[in-house]
DNA sequence: GTATTTGCAAAAGCTTTGCTGCAAC
DNA sequence: GTTGCAGCAAAGCTTTTGCAAATAC
């Protein structure tokens, strides 16, 4: 089980309200309330999250409400899925795209998420775009492993048992 | 939905019978005939399918040992488990770790997965490693998209609608 | 009036677990 | 005789879906 499983949005965040309606899609008070409630999350969101934080702008908001939009959404390529290695089971978390790919690192021991952008990503999603003949809509990369404090503590009872990597 | 899920396995796999009993983990004949069969697969598996698979070698196979031998491979760091971009629901594919880390394309359009590799994944995880004092236990870089068959496809019947991402 | 959205509850899919009995050493 | 593995079935979790009622244009 993981004890955190904070982050820190690092990114500058497209907005999401704005880009849905300038492509002319009219939104229910109900999608706008939980667009508005993923553009302003300070974590990663999973489903259940997202449905428990829009509930308290609109307590009336359905689960499949939740889904419909999240989907909607990422048919728009506005939001990205990630898995967050699975760290905490199956569930999907969501983030507002940004403009610059970054990636994600999860520390299997804290549960931490470390968010991080270099030009060696951009220029690697060029060149698998280029050498693969590939149109590229989404691109995920997800780190799992220890973070330095973790690393040192698992050093340090590395006698007891070796249990390398509790989830891929 | 998806017509072909099919894969080739481009790069060097490492042998996960030798390396397994080299540990001293001693297997029984079932977690043997799993391991075997993922050996030797020729598409990337999910847990059903191995079970499918394996079955034929051991018609006994039940589908917990799939899952507890899939633990096992996996906190072993010998298998990586794969998404690939949830083309085709929410299962998880495994594949025999490679010396040389590589990527994984899955087409929105035919469901094809191409396998890729380049020194570029290579430093630019050599970076994430250094530039976040992160130890690295598992990788995973995974693109959705269009091949460029499906990409063609789609310019043509661009009139119909926008759905340019079917899953994030 | 037609089309879209919502709520509800049930279903679906994949994965995990408890427990009993069995096998290995 | 311990220790660990297998089989079975049930439960667990997240996500999806069908359909009727409600809402929007």
């Amino acid at each position: 089980m993981v004890s955190q499983l904070e982050a820190f949005f690092l990114f500058p965040r497209f907005e999401l309200l704005n880009q849905v309606e300038s492509k002319g899609i009219r939104l229910t008070a109900q999608r706008r309330a939980l667009i508005e409630t993923i553009q302003e999350a300070t974590t990663h969101l999973d489903a259940a999250g997202l449905l428990k934080l829009a509930r308290e702008r609109d307590p009336g908001i359905n689960r499949a409400t939740v889904y419909r939009t999240i989907e909607l959404l990422k048919n728009l390529g506005m939001i990205d899925e990630l898995d967050l290695m699975h760290l905490d089971g199956e569930k999907h978390y969501y983030e507002v795209r940004t403009e610059q790919n970054h990636l994600h690192l999860a520390c299997f021991g804290c549960g931490k998420i470390i968010e991080f952008a270099t030009p060696a990503f951009e220029s690697l999603k060029q060149e698998i775009a280029a050498k693969n003949d590939f149109e590229i809509q989404v691109i995920r990369l997800e780190v799992g492993g220890y973070c330095i404090a973790c690393a040192a503590k698992r050093e340090k009872h590395l006698h007891e048992q070796h249990k390398p990597c509790p989830r891929g």
